[in-house]
RNA sequence: GGGCGAAUAGCUCAGUUGGUUAGAGCGCCUGCCUUACACGCAGGAAGUCGGGGGUUCGAGUCCCUCUUCGCCCA
């Protein structure tokens, strides 16, 4: 017998994720639940994601989990709100990370992929890709994701390509991809250029050489320049001082002796310089840096490439006579060395001090980048940046949290060109074709660029070359929302779904993707490609640090689904996560890690099991079929706060689009606080619908009848509520439990079951809170006297608060409330209750603001009523304290005419209540301490 | 070097436009295997809201300043 079979009454005492994740999963599946079409789309508004393609070879880790259980709790939440709901999978072809792989293959083979050759190196990669990649898309089927796996796409499949393909093809023709000649950073190990976003910054230690040198012709004189990369000095054509130092102004157009390679270089004076850096003095390397490329050109001096691509010191161009033979074929790192040496030993090393800067390092393998002169494509990008500025300007695109405008802002305004070769084997080829027949060249025509394969010259008829060089990845993922919809093709899915909605990424790809997309949106589509763009935190060890490889510091999430389940996984890292916050798991103690879900999944397990047999299998009615006279206090106040939970659920999840063409100034950072929303979850079902109203109705069902009939009712649909709102956080747990409801029709599920809506208020919701405020008070006050939990004891309640303008009677609604409902408290807190008009102070007493509790207690061990003297004495000692400060507010005329007249209402009642508790408090104090 | 942001309980973080005695999870202390749940139940302790100054009837919230940390960019 499945669990599925097994009747309410036998669910299993503890959930076991591993027997039904995956059958639940595959049921969804079976009915067509994660599909969309366009004719759905076209039926009800429709609700859009593009996944952020993970690397077609990456296995998932915490980072994809907290990622893709996002977007899961936000596509499930619109899929139970009734939109047509669209979430695409898909992969990224990765060119750098890829080829990597296929490159340390070869090498452990003993090869380079120079040997093998570049038609036989991209089959062998494809083919590893066919065979093993894709493999994480079937691991987010393991956490619950709710993907449309009909339409899984791949970066570099077919119609991705020709997308990629068009728009090369469109923006070339146009002219905003030009060829440029610059220093780029370049990885010397990848042997590809890189694009500024893909050449981090990492804090670095290093030294600061301080290097002499001898002014030519007059050897007393020296200069002395700063630099942290000495190997450089090779290559070095001048050394630069700024135009206004008076400290060198005599010196600049004299030259200097280069030392090492005893070259003579003029002295330059150029306003790129900081005089308060080092020694004010810069050498001038204009291949090797990109500010010092910069102010070559505007000196017109040479540019000596003294580096070559694998980062090995060499006379690579015009730098005959530059290299000593001894320097020749050292790695760089190896050369600054030498170099340090020979500058000691010749005696121009002034000084070496330590150094903090930024270093740029290659993103995928972490190499430091060789900044290199090179002719590389580039995409104009200012353009192209426009519309995005002012999409986020006016709120037609929103970015969450807020605070990263500003940097986007920042980015978007000096936004530089994009450099979008690369010199890799793996990636779309540029589609740029060159005739090399020497009268062609002559006439300068610039290359082609083509949809298809060009093979002769349409000038001459001689065979075509193609490009060497393959796109940059990103060049094809940020067609993304696009190309997954058909685009360039005008389909009816690109019609129906685009501009999708959301886009849920981490900031670290803020430029390097998500900005990327909305300006391919806006220039192949004329539109932003989605509205709201939210970044999530980090996910880090206990130590606050990154999860990686290197630290052996990660947590796989399949592990994690293995031990706990899915549910407790996405509960975890979703109620840890504030906006934009990091989330914090100890790699080293998962079940402390992952306890928060655990015991909230095993929680939610249990109390279905109670509910569900309490309820049982029979009918139950609807909930707005009950005559209101037949609910009891409980039932209106469990109805009462499942209303609050709902409306508190919809306001931290917010609207899921904005009305109009763009959001209002007051909901542009609203809502997707998906940890307020799982709180409020949390707390309806924990601490009112368990803790409160389960133990309230057990005796209710018991009894049976038309009021065990009411109670089931009810029960049954808090319960079904709750599922609901749990559900797009615990998929599993909440479908299983489901689907046990009484009356729930075969085939249905909750996955598609409509998201809870408010209903109308029911009064009389708070007086059950005079039922729980005297529970509270028995409960603490028999802890406070010691009494033991299994003993029964005597509870008076003496009702206090007056009437409604007769202040020398009571409210009579109180004694009612209380006499009604004596039977239940005493239930609830083990005691015999009697309420009663007053009573002298025998025991123990707790004012609950509209009555007290007495519990009776004789012969108090000294011990105890000392502690409770201390405690009643430092507590009406504070709250005297606060009330003289509230009189003496309320007395202050500045405030009562200046503060808003409800503030001052509500201070007023504060004033009276106060003054009723400080006067219980003392007599309290008196009994107790006298 | 430029920009952005953060500092609230032992830890990780909430705290909407200034207005109850500042909250949650985890941790901690006490007592309970109360026939749904010890991954639990009940009770409890714990914060001069980073320092200083200012605006205001009123500041965790607004302004200035200092300190420390983080992120982005060069």
């Amino acid at each position: 017998m499945t669990t599925a079979e097994r009747p309410a009454g036998e669910l299993p005492a503890q959930f076991d994720p591993a027997a039904s994740e995956k059958e639940t999963y595959a049921r969804w599946e079976a009915a067509g639940v994660f599909h969309a079409t366009a004719a759905d789309a076209a039926a009800r508004p429709h609700f859009t994601i593009v996944i952020p393609p993970p690397n077609v070879t990456a296995v998932l880790h915490m980072g994809h989990g907290l990622n893709d259980t996002v977007q899961d709790v936000l596509v499930r939440w619109r899929r139970m709100a009734g939109d047509t709901v669209l979430w695409i999978p898909g992969t990224d072809h990765a060119g750098i990370a890829t080829q990597n792989i296929i490159e340390k293959q070869l090498a452990k083979e003993g090869k380079t992929r120079f040997d093998v050759g570049r038609e036989a190196f991209v089959a062998r990669t494809r083919q590893f890709v066919a065979e093993t990649g894709g493999v994480i898309l079937r691991q987010l089927r393991a956490i619950g994701c709710s993907c449309d796996w009909e339409r899984t796409a791949y970066t570099f499949d077919g119609p991705r390509s020709r997308a990629t393909r068009k728009a090369f093809v469109r923006l070339y023709d146009e002219g905003l991809i030009y060829r440029g000649h610059r220093v780029i950073h370049w990885c010397p190990r990848c042997l590809t250029s890189l694009s500024d976003e893909e050449a981090e910054f990492r804090d670095t230690s290093g030294q600061l050489w301080h290097v002499r040198y001898a002014v030519a012709g007059d050897p007393s004189r020296s200069i002395t320049v700063a630099t942290t990369r000495p190997e450089t000095m090779l290559g070095d054509v001048a050394v630069a001082v700024h135009p206004d130092d008076e400290r060198y102004a005599g010196l600049v157009g004299h030259r200097v002796i280069l030392p090492v390679s005893n070259l003579e270089i003029p002295v330059i004076a150029d306003p790129y310089v900081d005089r308060a850096f080092g020694t004010g003095v810069v050498k001038i390397t204009p291949a090797h840096d990109p500010n010092d490329f910069e102010v070559g050109r505007r000196h017109e001096l040479p540019m000596p490439v003294v580096i070559d691509e694998h980062g090995t010191v060499r006379e690579v161009s015009e730098a005959g006579g530059r290299v000593p033979a001894s320097l020749q074929g050292l790695d760089r790192f190896a050369a600054r060395k030498a170099i340090v040496k020979l500058l000691d030993a010749a005696g121009h090393l002034a000084r070496a001090e330590p150094h903090a800067h930024s270093v740029r390092h290659c993103y995928r393998c972490d190499t430091v980048v060789e900044p290199r002169l090179s002719d590389q494509w580039y995409l104009r990008m200012k353009p192209l940046a426009e519309p995005c500025i002012a999409a986020v300007r006016d709120g037609t695109v929103r970015i969450l949290p807020e605070r990263w405008e500003a940097v986007y802002f920042h980015w978007m305004e000096n936004i530089r060109d994009w450099n979008i070769s690369r010199q890799l084997w793996w990636g779309h080829r540029i589609p740029l074709f060159y005739c090399d027949n020497p009268a062609c060249r002559a006439s300068r025509l610039p290359p082609v660029a083509s949809m298809d394969d060009l093979a002769t010259c349409a000038r001459c008829d001689r065979p075509l070359r193609q490009d060497e060089d393959v796109l940059d990845t990103w060049a094809s993922s940020w067609l993304w929302p696009l190309s997954t919809l058909g685009w360039p093709d005008e389909t009816d899915d690109l019609a129906a779904f685009y501009p999708t909605d959301m886009l849920v990424t981490a900031p670290e790809i803020l430029f390097l993707w998500v900005a990327r997309m909305m300006m391919s949106g806006y220039k192949f589509r004329g539109r932003a490609p989605f509205h709201t763009v939210y970044l999530h935190g980090t996910v880090r060890d206990a130590k606050g640090r990154k999860m990686s490889k290197s630290l052996g510091n990660g947590i796989d999430p399949l592990e994690v689904v293995e031990q706990f389940g899915a549910d407790a996984l996405r509960w975890t890292v979703i109620a840890g996560m504030g906006l934009g916050a990091d989330v914090l798991l100890d790699h080293a103690d998962l079940g402390k890690a992952f306890a928060p879900g655990r015991n909230f999944a095993t929680k939610l397990w249990n109390i279905g099991r109670f509910l569900l047999a309490s309820v049982g299998e029979e009918a139950v009615l609807r909930v707005d079929d009950i005559p209101s006279r037949q609910l009891k206090r409980s039932d209106k106040w469990i109805l009462d706060c499942l209303n609050v939970a709902i409306g508190q659920c919809n306001a931290a999840l917010g609207h899921a689009r904005p009305q109009g063409p763009a959001w209002p100034m007051e909901q542009r950072f609203e809502g997707l606080r998906l940890d307020a929303y799982a709180e409020s979850a949390r707390r309806f079902v924990w601490n009112e619908l368990a803790d409160w109203y389960v133990e309230a109705v057990k005796p209710r069902i018991l009894a049976g009848g038309v009021d065990g009939q009411v109670a089931r009712s009810v029960l049954a649909h808090a319960f079904d509520q709750a599922l609901r709102l749990l559900h797009p956080i615990m998929p599993f747990i909440t479908e299983e439990l489901s689907q046990r409801l009484p009356g729930r029709p075969a085939g249905e599920f909750v996955a598609t079951a409509g998201w809870p809506r408010l209903v109308s208020i029911t009064p009389g919701a708070a007086d059950f809170e005079l039922v729980m405020s005297s529970v509270d008070a028995i409960r603490s006050l028999r802890n406070a006297a010691g009494i033991a939990p299994g003993v029964r004891v005597k509870a008076f309640l003496i009702p206090t608060l007056r009437a409604e303008g007769f202040p020398d009677q009571l409210d009579p609604s109180v004694t009612t409330t209380l006499t009604d409902e004596a039977a239940l408290i005493g239930a609830l807190a083990r005691a015999d209750v009697s309420v009663v008009p007053s009573l002298a102070v025998r025991g123990l007493r707790e004012f609950c603001g509209t009555h007290e509790v007495d519990l009776p207690v004789s012969n108090l061990p000294a011990e105890l009523r000392e502690r409770e003297c201390r405690k009643a004495r430092a507590e009406s000692e504070a709250l005297a304290k606060q009330l003289a400060s509230l009189t003496a507010r309320l007395g202050n005329e500045s405030f009562t005419s200046r503060a808003k007249p409800e503030v001052v209402a509500a201070e007023r009642q504060k004033e009276r209540e106060w003054t009723e508790k400080l006067a219980q408090l003392r007599a309290k104090v008196g009994t107790l301490c006298g």
